[in-house]
DNA sequence: CTCGGTGCAAAGTGTTTGCAACTAG
DNA sequence: CTAGTTGCAAACACTTTGCACCGAG
């Protein structure tokens, strides 16, 4: 019983497998960290497959509604996209190192699920999402001599 | 020894109190949660103050150079602001309701900050700053039924 | 052959910049 | 008077839309 690999399940589903949507998939089967439409441009462009940044922002909002990725947000107005992982299962967050601006994530604590229970409790408010992000230094800049 | 009010702050460092300051000083007095600098346009319309976009922003960009407001994000790619306070003594998140787009504010938890220790400790990543925000349903619109 | 996918140009949204005119102190 | 502020138009970055053409199955 493995799950179905990706170019299943976009067949499964009726849709077509083009050069574009194989370059994504490939992309995001290999980079398992947030990308940017931009950054998915230029890879393309190292690839040497032509494409219009129309059809990236069209086939990233394909595949989110094929819940193949998810959008997600470090607060500075560009969406990023990653591998869309069961939410309960696999829910995580990330390390922004805001020197080098590389991405690492880290597995979401119960202590934050703790902590939303705890809202609902004190303020009846229901959360069913949240962003947390973590801005700082990476270990690689620190030894560098970054300084925070 | 009480703290120096907003309109002394701006004096001291020998800036002019301008109408549109004076009005998003009042703004930010009376109402300690997120704007965006369209809705402070709508605001300054419904007071009669004639302001044109860019001065808002401008303000906006000259408040948080005086650390009178601080800058939050939503994963909307919109800017929102917020009265500044003490890092430290008074960091908070939000609970951005999803159906009535009301926002409470809710204090950080000592459970995150153990949270990134943790961070530290297991990565060394040294945590600088987080974002962390609450999407759900609030009291209210809970009770005139509305679905998770 | 057909419908899903693509390119191109243009529009849209939120924000920033350059520059001349204005005003609080 | 004069540095700090403002308005306007234009530029920007990122994303979306309309429409005609293209190509995988």
């Amino acid at each position: 019983m493995r799950p179905p690999t990706l170019v299943e399940t976009i067949r499964k589903n009726g849709h077509k497998l083009t050069r574009l949507r194989l370059l994504l998939l490939r992309y995001f089967s290999e980079h398992n960290l947030p990308v940017s439409a931009a950054e998915l441009l230029q890879f393309a462009e190292t690839k040497k497959v032509l494409v219009n940044k129309t059809s990236i922002y069209r086939e990233l909002e394909f595949l989110m509604s094929q819940r193949v990725i998810k959008e997600v947000h470090f607060g500075d107005r560009t969406s990023r996209f990653e591998l869309y992982e069961n939410e309960d299962e696999d829910h995580h967050h990330h390390l922004i190192c805001t020197h080098c601006r590389g991405i690492q994530g880290v597995g979401c604590t119960d202590q934050l699920k703790r902590h939303e229970q705890k809202v609902y409790q004190q303020h009846q408010f229901a959360v069913t999402r949240h962003l947390l992000e973590f801005f700082g230094i990476c270990r690689e800049c620190q030894k560098k001599g970054a300084k925070l």
